[in-house]
DNA sequence: CGTATTTGACCTCC
DNA sequence: GGAGGTCAAATACG
């Protein structure tokens, strides 16, 4: 039984990795040949691009042990559920979608005071739910996918501060997206969506409103990696001014800005919206799976470093030159 | 006026 | 029966 879950598991990690590799050819193609390569459209695909590679490396390093998926967040519980051994949000499994994949993500929000809702993760959610529960100190947040009524998309999330960190949301997704949500790759929207947050925010907690533009505090560990790669002004710090330490890297956190679907939908972060103004980092989502000690981080950025350093981006201050050669990934780190 | 959020009630599962 | 999850009417907002 566990030998077969094992395999099983170890098989469905291989096919989540194989079409996130997939997703991200697709996405450089874009890049590569696409007519209207703008510098909002370019911005706003390589921090998929990247958080997509990123994703397929930790999910390698996570191949090599028993556990899975540690260094991502999905736990072997979202490929196979075990009844209450499904501890994703204060070891409460789900009592309904028991059909639907389900993972743990748990991620850093750069806090403003009275701020309940979840990290904007690049897909539009809308809020159904809100309890108290049991045991727990925080009210967990039911939403859904926007587009469920008008695409079916059955995707679901659940987010709930934890107990021990309250800048530190656990968010559970049920489902993967089957929509298509078009602010993924046209610029306007997901802009639109953030400004409509950002007014939010700023409505919301007044108190302690910060100007990203005069200087406001930003948390941006989770550019680091994004950064790393990108080396140009106009991608590490937007347009929008929002005070960004370009050169500035912390080693012992693992960035990753997207977020993983089990079925390779990977979630694009606000940092895709850099001409919005700040309102993308108003939560700067990172995976915080390593609180404790982290495993196989270091060697997933290790391997992010390699990737990075082969990737042959050429960028000014408005263009992308992309020169990818995939017979070089082919021997990338495999 | 359309859309999103809030929130109490209801449903489901254990 | 209790806890978690969802529904849907009321409300808020742009």
């Amino acid at each position: 039984m566990e030998n077969n879950t094992s395999m099983s598991l170890l098989d469905h990690q291989k096919a989540l990795i194989v079409n996130q590799l997939t997703q991200t050819k697709e996405l450089l193609n874009q890049l590569q040949f696409g007519v209207d390569v703008t510098s909002t459209t370019v911005k706003l695909l390589l921090p998929r691009i990247l958080s997509s590679f990123k994703s397929s490396l930790s999910m390698l390093s996570g191949i090599n042990s028993e556990a899975g998926f540690q260094v991502t967040g999905l736990s072997p519980s979202s490929v196979i559920r075990s009844p209450r051994s499904n501890s994703n949000l204060n070891g409460n499994p789900s009592k309904k979608r028991k059909t639907l994949p389900s993972w743990t993500e748990q991620v850093r929000a750069c806090e403003r005071s009275g701020l309940e809702e979840p990290v904007y993760d690049g897909y539009s959610w809308r809020k159904y739910g809100h309890k108290d529960i049991y045991g727990a100190n925080h009210p967990r947040g039911y939403y859904r996918c926007t587009h469920k009524n008008s695409q079916g998309c059955l995707a679901t999330k659940q987010v709930q501060r934890t107990d021990t960190d309250t800048s530190i949301f656990s968010v559970m997704y049920l489902g993967r997206h089957t929509c298509i949500q078009a602010s993924h790759l046209q610029p306007g929207q997901p802009q639109k969506k953030l400004e409509q947050l950002d007014k939010k925010q700023k409505r919301k907690s007044q108190e302690t409103l910060i100007d990203f533009q005069t200087g406001g505090h930003v948390n941006t560990k989770d550019f680091n990696t994004t950064q790393a790669v990108l080396r140009s002004p106009s991608f590490s710090c937007p347009s929008a001014s929002i005070p960004i330490p370009c050169q500035e890297k912390e080693s012992n956190t693992n960035i990753f800005s997207s977020q993983l679907t089990p079925d390779n939908h990977f979630m694009s972060s606000p940092l895709s919206s850099p001409s919005t103004s700040g309102s993308n980092s108003i939560f700067s989502p990172y995976r915080v799976n390593n609180i404790e000690g982290g495993h196989d981080l270091q060697t997933s950025d290790y391997d992010l470093c390699e990737f990075e350093s082969a990737l042959p981006l050429a960028l000014d201050s408005s263009d992308l030159y992309l020169d990818w050669d995939w017979d070089s990934f082919d021997g990338f780190c495999f």
